[in-house]
DNA sequence: TATTGTTATACTCTATAACTATA
DNA sequence: TATAGTTATAGAGTATAACAATA
């Protein structure tokens, strides 16, 4: 399974093939490069909608969560707020979500997709689906529950795993 | 198994509970979430023994491949080769490699861990091996070989996903 | 005093062009 | 002419400090 690559060892001359058998020892690395191959086949699905991960992913939890203040947003995006401002100008300036004042906190926005932001999350979220089915084509349900779980279960462990 | 956090939707106030049940359908965002952890976990698995994944990376791929040039390791590591350097010097300059000259092709580096190098590489695989020890916990082996089997199968529509 | 959004800034990572020395 | 390693540099992505308005 793992290790199985045949090299050529020839003393100070360079290997033909490359070996990788140690870190064919870890899942991570498995990890590493299956997460590799779906994000860049997904920045490609995206780009028609010019769409980057970031900008899809918050265009859908605003959709997902119409009122939502800008430091919600960065929190569940996981990035900091100065660096979330851009990317809330860029889907304002395109007309996809609008900055209304909150009307209980007159410091925070309260974000809301427009008509053509739940246009293009619809048009965008297709093709995210369609580019999942491509991937998941081979599995079985079986099999998606398990590795479904085995993520899970992983990012479960993100408290505890950084003590 | 999806979806299932409550969020309260007052109108004009920002919801409790942020949801991401979109995303949630999508098995590149458990895989996000799930490598994100490990990686971080990683990180901090390497930095007693002053390494990044890069470095740790490359002294690797140099212990089991010695003699190989900086263009090879470049293209595993799959980094541009001018930003190799800067990682080669480091591993240099701390004894842990030496770039050896070539003996077919005096343009080229013939690299190799060094003593040190090796004591290295053996005290940080231990310590990776731990990491992924404490992942791997709670798999049972069918559940890791189903993993495995899912991550390379992704990995392996590399070529025709980027069509 | 603390928080929301913002600006400025710095640091890392990554990508490209151009140079040198060899082939 | 092409390739190996290098340099310089530019562009992303990410992180922190500090500010104005509001709580």
């Amino acid at each position: 399974m793992a290790g199985s690559d045949k090299i050529a060892k020839l003393p100070g001359t360079p290997p033909g093939r490359i070996s990788d058998e140690t870190l064919r020892q870890f899942i991570g690395y498995y990890m590493k490069r299956a997460y590799n191959v779906i994000q860049s086949d997904l920045v490609n699905a995206l780009k028609p909608y010019e769409l980057r991960l970031v900008t899809y992913s918050a265009l859908v939890i605003i959709h997902d969560n119409p009122g939502l203040r800008q430091s919600q947003l960065a929190d569940v995006l996981a990035i900091e707020r100065p660096n979330l401002v851009v990317i809330v100008d860029e889907l304002e300036q395109r007309d996809l979500i609008v900055r209304d004042r909150s009307a209980v906190d007159r410091r925070a926005y309260a974000l809301r997709v427009t008509k053509a932001g739940a246009a293009l999350y619809d048009a965008a979220t297709k093709a995210v689906q369609d580019h999942e089915d491509k991937f998941c084509a081979g599995m079985s349900p079986e099999q998606r529950a398990t590795v479904l779980d085995a993520m899970n279960s992983i990012w479960n462990m993100k408290t505890e795993a950084s003590s």
